[in-house]
DNA sequence: ATATTTGACCTTACGGTGTAAAGTATTTTC
DNA sequence: GAAAATACTTTACACCGTAAGGTCAAATAT
């Protein structure tokens, strides 16, 4: 993973020198904390790994923490809302919801960048905007859409952080596990839970979660837009 | 918050020097992370708060890794499932759940642990254990335990992250915020449901989350205690 | 009463961190 | 060819967690 690009070969015919650029350090970024963990990341390991010395960072960015914000862009782009044609506005959110969990299967170190900082940057406003569009897509008024993208999307992070917890390993981890407890005396509950909660059953339990929610989703969803036509029965849950 | 107390007083009747304790140290790392954030917790910062070098801590624990675990265990201390004759098991999970986003409310810059790090302590397995009974008790088998289990905690430890994030001001933030974008022409759907995300609707958004799961988990609960009993609903208390 | 052990704390030091400030060398622009 | 801008380096500072060993008062043993 150090991979030490040959960016600039001493003597060897020096080739015009390309310069870095904020992609290949959001990349190299990305791959050290994939590969090493969050903390693993530092200016000077991220400048090593790239045949440079830190400070040469500084010039692309601001510091560390805009750095990160760009790694979150990154990882954002790996959740993907299906096109508007493609499917009914809930299917569409349901696939981004998987595929924004995906994020915490395929980069579990960096995950928690989603959960932990703001969305600060243009790039993820975009991303607010067209999930929230699904949602006005779907029938849900402004009241109802932000309980429910409250709803999932609190869902989702704490299901992305919790997987991670379940296949951690992070830094400074006391040793003991979950699975020393399964055939505990004293913990009966939690030896009779513990063999369901396996990192093998943890994508049907987050299926469970979001079949749960969107049930209900659909259920509201289904009111508001025959009150919206003409004037259904529709779940009363609103308010104010 | 830099008490100094005044443990040592150099000259002045030396008082038997009462020594720390791990209870003492938990407190003022708490009241560290409460007032400073969590980065602001060193074991030099809280040595000088408690009148001693950062050193002498190593004395009462291991490292800063278990220093934290003890952190959480104090923290998990706020959230209360109420005994097991004051209400049916559903509502005692509620309660439960709503006092632990208390905590995400009260210690906004420590609750992240609660969500980044491993629950390895026993202490922590007895809160496990008392839940899972709870589960238990309102007539969940294992299997369907673990998902509600989940579904439950994923959603309210999400909860507590984005409350942080709402409230946030971490240490490297983008100066951008979501009500800057409140009337953004570029971000409309964003605008629309932005006013109803305020600080003010968090409480009334988390119950109605809450609403939902627990409606969901009510519906089963009734399906398979009627299933296991005879006919009759029975919310029953049953077992040891 | 004295000697010994122990517990609680301190000192020093090492290798890390993010980044401010200033220097250098190369490329681009005029 | 001179000037300016760009890309990167050097050095330095104030932090961090903690390993190793020292110090000194209280507790215990003799």
């Amino acid at each position: 993973m150090a991979d030490q690009t040959e960016r600039s070969c001493p003597g060897r015919r020096r080739k015009a020198r390309v310069p870095l650029n904020r992609e290949a350090i959001v990349d190299a970024a990305l791959a050290i904390i994939d590969a090493e963990g969050l903390e693993g990341l530092s200016m000077r390991r991220l400048g090593t790994a790239l045949g440079v010395e830190a400070m040469a960072l500084y010039h692309h960015f601001p510091g560390k923490g805009r750095l990160l914000d760009a790694v979150m862009e990154r990882l954002l782009d790996e959740a993907v809302l299906p096109p508007r044609n493609a499917m009914p506005p809930l299917e569409r959110l349901r696939h981004f919801m998987e595929s924004y969990r995906q994020i915490a299967v395929w980069h579990p170190n960096a995950f928690i960048l989603l959960v932990y900082r703001r969305f600060n940057t243009e790039r993820t406003f975009q991303v607010y905007e067209k999930i929230l569009e699904a949602f006005d897509d779907a029938g849900f008024d402004p009241p109802l859409a932000a309980r429910f993208f409250r709803l999932v999307g609190y869902y989702v992070g704490g299901a992305g952080m919790a997987d991670i917890a379940s296949r951690a390993r992070e830094p400074d981890a006391t040793p003991v596990k979950l699975e020393q407890f399964a055939g505990s005396k004293r913990y009966p509950r939690v030896a009779a839970v513990v063999p369901h909660l396996r990192l093998a059953n943890l994508d049907a339990i987050f299926g469970f979660g979001l079949d749960v929610i969107f049930e209900a989703m659909r259920k509201q969803a289904a009111g508001r837009s025959g009150r919206r036509a003409e004037g259904a029965r529709a779940q009363k849950r609103q308010k104010r």
